[in-house]
DNA sequence: AAGTGGTCTAGACCACAAG
DNA sequence: TTGTGGTCTAGACCACTTA
């Protein structure tokens, strides 16, 4: 009489049927679980190794990290950060006036050898200045810490194209030579445009993951 | 005092917040609205024109025909349907046991040019023989149509690789050229295996979009 | 028949945003 | 203060799987 798993569960945590599947949903969207209708609840093996989910919210240096690998940004690259504002057109769905904008360009590791180039464009009327603390240590810290400046949600466009100058010669790479390149628009969770962001990933170390559920 | 919106939809569909929750929360998942928490819930501009949701659960055909372009089967290509067993070490998460499978390999064009080259896997134990019918026509109706073997969720790995032979040919691009590869596992909704499959597609025209969202 | 997942009603409290 | 989104309790019915 043991075997009826879901009541067991709800009564050793105090909570009601409803809030369990939420939890238990969350996993599923995720991966880390499945849900058969009638059968139960599993659980699901690792995921693919190496592989960067794009489901995940735990940012990359995380995400890598819960993997043994570890992200960096090298001393030698500090010197290359740009902080300089802009005055361009952003092009960002629907959002077509002039802008003043900071420009973020810096270069990252995994496991001390070439990864990606990550390039940013912040509105400055929402983030203000950024200190030199910032760039060099966590952007992302210093965003999240900021009142108001909560990110919601983030359009990624994924592709592949070729690369020249910096991007390559960061990689080791021949002009020309193909990268993944990853295009973010972040928003705040009121809805407001907050940054795009590029990144260029070394094609050969880069495999992104997820999960499709079929309704 | 029409300005409560929630409490009017909830009265026009005659359904409760609940219901209606869930309803807009699949909208945002999908990236159509977003739910500012205290404002309300806004529509959103439509997604990055060409490019593939990976979020989607229609398949690539309608997925592209919704922008209005056509992806297709050419004839010449039924020639080049391959239709045979094979035994092969199917290495697919904790699976690891001799099976075996059905192998076919088809092209498809998107507005008459070359676009991707599929290579799918099907346990035969799952479907059973296939129909030239079907390879012919639409390989995910016939599946569909089989009693017990609808898809409940699928694992995707993309990544860049580079591609030489058949799908390089079929693509008018050198040896070597880069690829986008996309690696499907297909699960049923009981969660036992089904197939898994390998798209190889043009990069200069594959874009592949998704939405993050942050909890 | 029993236990499960999927969906729904009805009602509640909190946090947040805007007038 | 009002209306919103986010979360939760309590209880219900249906569809599905398994024994």
């Amino acid at each position: 009489m043991d075997n009826f798993q879901l009541s067991r569960v709800m009564k050793q945590y105090q909570v009601t049927r409803y809030t369990l599947r939420q939890a238990l949903k969350n996993l599923a969207n995720l991966g880390y679980i499945y849900q058969a209708h009638g059968s139960g609840t599993f659980a699901r093996p690792h995921h693919v190794e190496g592989a960067i989910s794009l489901q995940n919210n735990v940012g990359l240096t995380a995400e890598m990290a819960r993997q043994g690998k570890i992200v960096r940004q090298p001393a030698l690259v500090n010197k290359l950060c740009h902080y300089q504002r802009q005055l361009l057109y952003l092009r960002a769905r629907s959002w077509r006036k002039i802008a003043e904008l900071i420009s973020v360009i810096r270069q990252r590791t995994l496991d001390d050898e070439p990864f990606l180039v990550e390039h940013s464009y912040y509105l400055k009327s929402m983030v203000g200045e950024i200190p030199d603390s910032a760039l060099k240590g966590s952007l992302f810290a210093f965003i999240d810490q900021k009142p108001g400046l909560k990110v919601g949600f983030i359009d990624s466009v994924i592709e592949c194209e070729m690369i020249t100058g910096t991007p390559a010669q960061f990689f080791n790479l021949a002009d020309g030579s193909p990268s993944l390149v990853v295009r973010d628009d972040s928003y705040l969770s009121s809805g407001n445009y907050l940054r795009f962001q590029k990144y260029f990933m070394i094609f050969r170390k880069t495999k992104f993951f997820m999960l499709k559920k079929m309704h």
